[in-house]
DNA sequence: TACAATCCTGACCAACCAGTCAGTTTTGGA
DNA sequence: TCCAAAACTGACTGGTTGGTCAGGATTGTA
């Protein structure tokens, strides 16, 4: 997915994406880019844009600096292409959410595979709260268009639900904030999380317990009938 | 509140802290902190501590670099200051919940009461997020401890709501983690909330719809039951 | 008014870091 | 084996920024 619009002619951009190109060396590139991709990606997550260095990525890549700019022109770059990444994960798992569902299957996916997205990709969950945070100076426009495309289509989803009586009638998309807040807290506020848990980390049945009970409040809270 | 134990001989902490003192020039002081803060503040809730400047702050503050020096030694103490002033807002707002209370009242008032927060005081919160982003460095200790011990206790408290049959047996910690993900949302994820309503700003009216539709879903989706 | 404590500031510096570049090595098709 | 394209790298640079400092200006009390 591309959301900046930004640097069609770069080279890593090229390789990473293009599929029918000439062979050659296409394999050492595919690879390095991963490598550079995934290091970048947890040290942007921790640090942001600004507190990232390359020199970190490039120890994380267990390359050598100038290595990096020669797949990626600049750190900018390198950031556009971690969110476009992270943005891929984003607006899926929202197929289910069609009119002829059942809302208490659909709604129950939805947060379910949110929250192990969350739980299998905490560091994309990271880079995307940063930039928000930030006031989303790249991927603002995205939101704009296809985001909120893509709500406005699932708000007539949910209005037709309540018209047929399967759930209260809700504001869809607030309900969204308040699903993706909800399940985002565990990568974005981990800290905060374990601490009050009393925990090192987030076990996978702790994620679980959190899918289940946020999933029973949202159906229950939005009066969804169960499925009959 | 200090939480981060941190250089008590401060003099701006000591002079923006300490009551009782030999009088002097102490309102000068007391002013140029609290200008510093306030741009401090803003600064570091869009930029993060790396993106930061002293210079940035200073412009925000209308006062020469230098004397952002004079008054906090360093950017990390400068940091440590809008952070301690921070989490005196964060512990607030939860006495309500307590055993002799009823779940409608207390829950449908911390979640009004957290929503204003975020409204009033965004950058607040874009603070706190940018350090629970960055893995809590500073504030881990107050969170394992104060925040812990606070929401140990409320637990106890729903517990005995539970009991009493006043709403269903729920954990306390992940509806505490929802109602704070839901209400700081839309301080944190701002761009996010107002691409998707189609707004440049969040308005109050829909601020307070936000917090309704929220205290409406958890009430029902807990079983709280109304006040008799 | 004297004067000491406090407040203020321009100019400067050292550290850090993104990005460059010239030159070397590796790769794989012909 | 040859060779051109691609991959790689150490060393360097210019700009930014946190922090210092010497000295000047204000303040309020005695």
């Amino acid at each position: 997915m591309r959301v900046t619009g930004f640097s069609a002619r770069d080279k890593a951009q090229r390789g990473a994406i293009a599929t029918a190109a000439p062979r050659r060396k296409e394999h050492i590139r595919y690879a390095a880019v991963a490598d550079i991709l995934l290091a970048a990606e947890a040290v942007f997550a921790r640090a942001g844009f600004s507190g990232a260095t390359m020199a970190a990525i490039a120890e994380g890549a267990g390359l050598p600096k100038a290595n990096l700019h020669y797949y990626f022109r600049t750190k900018a770059h390198l950031y556009r292409a971690v969110l476009d990444h992270t943005l891929t994960l984003w607006l899926a798992e929202t197929d289910g959410i069609r009119r002829d569902a059942h809302p208490a299957a659909a709604l129950g996916d939805y947060i379910r595979a949110k929250m192990r997205l969350t739980a299998t990709h905490p560091d994309a969950s990271r880079v995307f709260a940063n930039e928000m945070l930030h006031g989303a100076p790249q991927i603002g426009g995205y939101l704009r268009r296809e985001l909120k495309a893509l709500i406005d289509e699932k708000s007539l989803v949910m209005e037709h639900w309540a018209a047929q009586g399967l759930m209260d009638r809700v504001d869809a998309r607030h309900l969204f904030f308040t699903i993706w807040a909800s399940t985002q807290t565990y990568a974005d506020f981990q800290p905060q999380v374990c601490a009050v848990l009393g925990k090192t980390k987030i076990t996978r049945a702790e994620f679980e317990r959190a899918a289940e009970q946020l999933l029973r409040i949202v159906l229950k809270g939005c009066g969804v009938r169960d499925i009959q």
